[in-house]
DNA sequence: GCCGTTTTCGGCCCGACTGTTTTCAGTCG
């Protein structure tokens, strides 16, 4: 674990005590900073060291202090001494679902219940019967929650390469028969993040009670927690939840906005509506009683004259204020790929694999497609693909589009110069030897760094590029970066490898996940390497050269 | 506790849903 998480983790903690203590603003301020310590790319020593802990924002005076504290000495007065007035398991109380910070408070201190065993007991004892506000129904809810907490112990977050084939698989049910019109995923989900905690979907319909019959009889749906006219919560059968909103057209815009978030980037919104005398909810935008907004989520940041901003860049780290300068990023697109330098075929590779790449590749338009042709597994064994392959990889390679052959090399069996032989390459740091060689590759045409994965993995790779050539792949899975290291990475001026798709399962979500992050790291098209022109990324070096200086790069 | 092209003090998003209520509190997102 990172000095950031354990931060972040410390300040979450210290937000529940102060919540269950009944302090009323300073949770939120808490929370606020861990969720922004969590998202920088530095880590908190080197932010301190420079003296800009007060420009993470949500930290002020106060947290500033506590974090110089906990880098000084490991610990923080403030946070032992709450953790000394409150009961440890009260914590664990607040996790159960439907009960916050006031009723776990009042089973403390009307009842001197101290953790979810006493309030197990206190229930069997009868003695939550007769307490104001705690009717049998409550009272069953309440058992009903520890008893789930004991047989599954909270899930957390889903990685969001497990969440998609279920988020698709929902939005299929309901496209089939549900009489749904428009139809969106929202929530984190939409903003691409790296896990998500629920599924939010969001539909138009004129049967809106159709749709929520459809929605709970569908196969992953286990149980339905509850259900409104215009809103269902249901658990699946792998424990995740997903609710489901259906509005008016009119109202689409407003509540896709809404419910895609993320919490401190709708905050910030609702500021600028209210200093321009507007009100903004999840129906529409308003002046006074004159509705001024709502169908679409372009007609809510018009109104606030803002231009419109990508879902996986809305997090309120300064999207907002480059919005209101018109100065959003392009951020990369799929129709933005020129080619994939870093194709895997099958272990018993034949020539119609070949075959198959290259229809993909002609399908997604792509100019460029390096096939791994030989190198090493992480298990240390060797391969090359057979003859009959190798040659259909010649004979296929042609002028509309141009097959490469890519070799794959352990960080510790890096070639001697760069680019070495004929072959591009991709370098797969070695388990056990996580750190990068000290020799740098060239100025031209680099490696691509791949099979990488994790943010602590990922760093001294970024410093390895730095003020080199070469790129790093982007994506979901342990032997990728996510997106918190690949800001990192163009902040350092390194470039991103974007998986395509081409030669993979059509259901395999390691492309579109892999753009997301991208998206969501800032990536404009120049900066993701497979989406530069062909003669910049060809095996010609001075041509890589040339293009990137006429560029600017 | 944080924050400020109307503020260094006085705000801090806001609505759905539930269970317990004769009008609302708590939780959640």
């Amino acid at each position: 674990m990172s000095t950031n998480s354990d931060a972040a983790e410390m300040f979450r903690e210290i937000a529940d005590l102060l919540d269950v203590l009944g302090e009323k603003f300073k949770p939120e301020a808490y929370r606020r900073a861990a969720r922004s310590i969590e998202s920088l790319t530095e880590d908190l020593k080197a932010v301190a060291a420079r003296g800009d802990l007060r420009t993470i924002p949500g930290v002020g005076e106060a947290i500033a202090e506590k974090i110089e504290e906990y880098l000084k000495t490991g610990k923080v007065d403030y946070y032992e001494r709450l953790t000394k007035q409150v009961p440890p398991g009260i914590a664990d109380l607040l996790r159960l679902p439907g009960l916050g910070p006031k009723t776990a408070r009042r089973f403390w201190l009307e009842l001197g219940v101290e953790g979810p065993n006493e309030l197990a007991a206190a229930i069997d004892a009868g003695r939550l019967t007769g307490l104001k506000g705690f009717g049998p129904k409550k009272i069953e809810q309440v058992r009903a929650a520890l008893a789930a907490a004991k047989a599954a112990p909270p899930s957390g977050r889903l990685p969001i390469e497990e969440a998609y084939p279920i988020a698709q698989r929902l939005l299929a049910g309901l496209r089939a028969s549900a009489g749904a019109e428009q139809l969106e995923i929202a929530g984190s989900f939409r903003r691409c993040r790296e896990t998500v905690g629920d599924l939010d979907l969001l539909a138009t319909s004129q049967t809106p009670a159709r749709v929520f019959d459809t929605f709970s009889a569908l196969p992953d749906v286990r149980e339905v927690r509850l259900r409104g006219p215009t809103k269902e919560t249901v658990l699946l059968t792998n424990g995740l939840q997903v609710d489901l909103r259906v509005v008016e057209p009119e109202e689409f815009g407003a509540a896709l906005l809404y419910s895609t978030g993320s919490k401190d980037h709708n905050v910030h919104l609702r500021t600028i509506a209210r200093d321009r005398g507007l009100k903004i909810n999840e129906y529409g935008i308003y002046r006074g009683e004159e509705r001024v907004g709502g169908r679409t989520e372009e007609e809510m940041y018009r109104a606030l004259r803002l231009s419109w901003i990508p879902p996986e860049i809305r997090e309120d780290r300064g999207e907002v204020e480059q919005a209101a300068r018109g100065a959003v990023p392009r951020l990369v697109e799929a129709g933005d790929l020129t080619g994939d330098l870093h194709v895997h075929l099958p272990d018993e590779a034949r020539p119609a694999d070949v075959d198959r790449v290259v229809a993909g590749a002609r399908q997604a338009k792509l100019r460029y497609v390096g096939i791994v042709v030989a190198g090493e597994r992480a298990d240390g064994s060797r391969f090359e693909l057979p003859r009959p392959v190798l040659e259909r990889i010649a004979h296929e390679s042609g002028t509309s589009l141009r097959l490469e052959r890519v070799r794959e090399v352990p960080a510790d069996g890096l070639p001697e110069s760069w680019p070495a032989g004929e072959d591009r390459i991709v370098v797969r740091p070695t388990r056990g030897v996580p750190r990068p060689p000290s020799r740098k590759p060239g100025p031209t045409l680099g490696p691509i760094v791949a099979h990488l994965g994790g943010e602590e993995a990922a760093r001294p790779w970024i410093e390895w590029l730095r003020g080199a050539s070469g790129a790093i792949e982007v994506g979901p899975g342990p032997e990728r970066i996510d997106s918190v290291s690949a800001r990192a990475a163009l902040e350092a001026g390194i470039g991103l490898c974007v998986v395509t798709g081409v030669g993979r399962d059509p259901d395999d979500p390691a492309a579109p996940i892999s753009l997301g992050f991208a998206r969501r790291a800032g990536a404009e098209k120049g900066s993701v390497r497979n989406a530069a022109s062909p003669a910049s990324v060809t095996r010609n070096g001075s041509a890589a050269r040339t293009a990137r200086s006429r560029s600017g790069a």
